[in-house]
DNA sequence: GAGGTAAATCGAAATATGTCGATTTATGAA
DNA sequence: TTCATAAATCGACATATTTCGATTTACCTC
């Protein structure tokens, strides 16, 4: 967990809001049938509902990642991405201890 | 409390670190005899603690006061910069709840 | 192996940010 | 009114970010 790396990928607010998108799966169109149980959403709805081209997601992608902030798996051609909760808890922990409070 | 500019002027570790000084006074300098009893730290002050040019600093506290972060007093040829805790706290909250909350 | 699909990477152009020194504005003192 | 000081603004240049379309890579199926 980069603070500097998590600032850059957090100042946007598409980014802000996949990672919101990411806490809820139903957020997204259905998973295919062979997908059913697994963990996170695949770059190609992430980027239907941003609504922004397939190489700018995943670079977004890719920046959040890096900070931190969601984890990946590869399955098959697909790779599906969700929030690290412990990172983002560790984080908001951070900020709350030595940035943000009083 | 603009979440947008608070994330932008949060997005560099100098900016975070005028917000972590400016919670304890004495991380600064010691005040002018006639500025004791005022709240905040003057430009100068800052400037010196960062080591950056006194344009930059001003640049900086403009960002993170139009952000909300900070509260700015005018004391004749000064300009007092203080952490605004309510703001700090509201986005502390906002951030929380809406985005990084599981 | 050939063809198709998902995602990552590349290269480029536009825009934004960082940072400075110089200038201007505001204020106070002589 | 003149001078000095503090801070804001201006203009410029370097660097970084945004975003795209095109290409490449990885993987699956036939």
């Amino acid at each position: 967990m980069n603070i500097d790396k998590a600032f850059a990928a957090l100042n946007n607010p598409i980014r802000r809001q996949i990672l919101v998108w990411l806490k809820d799966r139903a957020n997204f169109p259905p998973a295919l049938p062979e997908h059913a149980d697994l963990d996170g959403v695949c770059v190609a709805h992430i980027q239907e509902k941003a609504a922004l081209s397939q190489s700018t997601i995943s670079n977004y992608m890719g920046l959040l990642k890096d900070a931190g902030l969601v984890l990946s798996a590869r399955h098959g051609q697909w790779t599906f991405y969700r929030r690290n909760e412990a990172a983002i808890a560790e984080l908001m922990k951070q900020l709350s201890a030595e940035i943000l409070c009083e």
